[in-house]
DNA sequence: CATTCCCA
DNA sequence: TGGGAATGG
């Protein structure tokens, strides 16, 4: 998912108090979609309510949120409108990998290899309208904002952070550095404990943080040399290409300048080429928009969460208790500031 | 993923 | 007390 920028990048580990106090937009699709393929039992299958429908998506919503919230993060959303025309390759590609794995998943419950059950399980996530739907039914009862993009996500979330309208994006994926991002803040989750793919260890991964104008001028590079090295290794809306990887695609765009003269030099094309940059440099989104932060629901919050989908209600507004708690100290703490 | 449970 | 295992819906 998303471009294989890890390795020219300069990324460094931080603290989610780092954020507090700014205005952070979180990718959407891409959060939800962690806590689809995450937020599962040990056989790979989903949280649901009583009647059937998936409630991992609005677990890890509302605990993530809540948690960042109570470190004093101010949150606000955006999800993603529909696909650029070059996507649509991509997305197929990964409907048939799902499809396979829902397969594979099926074979390793009969097996009983609980182990690989839930890594194929993972991979079969599909976010469906319906959950987006919740997740933004929560957040306004969260009193959080959300902004719909017109085409990607993480292009509309960048250009609201290039404009100034908040500090950082929150995506796992890299691409919004080539969006324009100023700040991509990763892994911001309290725990930081992630899955090593294919193993059974969980390690430690602590909130990361790039910052795009450090990046580009550790590597010599303008955003629009950065998006040729991109679209050399491959991104959503390319398949870049063969045996090029992000240091050989850094030093060819390093000696040639850019995307045109390396293809020439090598006598390559790349099809749609100023469409592709495009994506990029001048993407889809949209001004109109207004974040504006609500109180937050608590009645709304448990009738939506414990009443509709079966959340227990002591949990919850456990939960909400300890939030309000946290907030509280941390306006006696902004007030100690003020008197010394 | 985040919290709770449980046992050394 | 604390860290792995179980649970959440």
């Amino acid at each position: 998912m998303g471009v294989n920028l890890r390795d020219i990048l300069i990324v460094e580990n931080t603290t989610i108090q780092r954020f507090a106090g700014q205005i952070m937009l979180v990718d959407s699709h891409n959060i939800l979609y962690q806590f689809l393929s995450s937020i599962r039992q040990a056989d790979g299958t989903l949280l649901r309510d009583s009647r059937n429908r998936v409630t991992s998506h609005l677990n890890g919503l509302f605990y993530r949120t809540l948690n960042l919230m109570g470190e004093g993060l101010t949150l606000a959303f955006v999800f993603d409108g529909s696909p650029h025309r070059l996507k649509h390759q991509t997305l197929r590609a990964r409907m048939a990998v799902k499809e396979k794995a829902k397969e594979e998943w099926k074979v390793a419950l009969e097996k009983g290899d609980m182990e690989r059950a839930r890594s194929k399980a993972r991979q079969t996530s599909r976010l469906t309208k319906e959950m987006l739907d919740e997740a933004r039914h929560l957040l306004r009862l969260m009193g959080l904002p959300y902004v719909q993009a017109p085409s990607e996500g993480e292009a509309q979330a960048s250009h609201m952070n290039r404009k100034g309208d908040a500090y950082a994006v929150v995506s796992q994926d890299f691409d919004s550095i080539l969006f324009g991002a100023k700040y991509v803040a990763r892994n911001l989750a309290l725990s930081g404990r992630r899955k090593l793919p294919d193993k059974r260890v969980w390690v430690n991964a602590p909130p990361e943080m790039i910052d795009a104008r450090q990046s580009l001028e550790n590597l010599g590079l303008t955003r629009g040399q950065m998006v040729d090295v991109a679209l050399l290794i491959g991104t959503d809306f390319n398949p870049g290409i063969k045996r090029i990887g992000p240091k050989t695609a850094l030093k060819l765009i390093r000696k040639h300048g850019d995307i045109e003269a390396v293809l020439e030099a090598k006598g390559l094309e790349i099809p749609e080429l100023e469409e592709l940059r495009g994506i990029f440099l001048c993407p889809q989104v949209t001004d109109d928009y207004t974040l504006r932060w609500g109180d937050m629901d608590g009645e709304g919050m448990i009738e939506f969460l414990c009443e509709e989908h079966d959340f227990s209600r002591g949990r919850i507004e456990r939960e909400l208790d300890k939030y309000t708690i946290r907030q509280s100290k941390r306006a006696q703490k902004t007030l100690d500031s003020f008197f010394g």
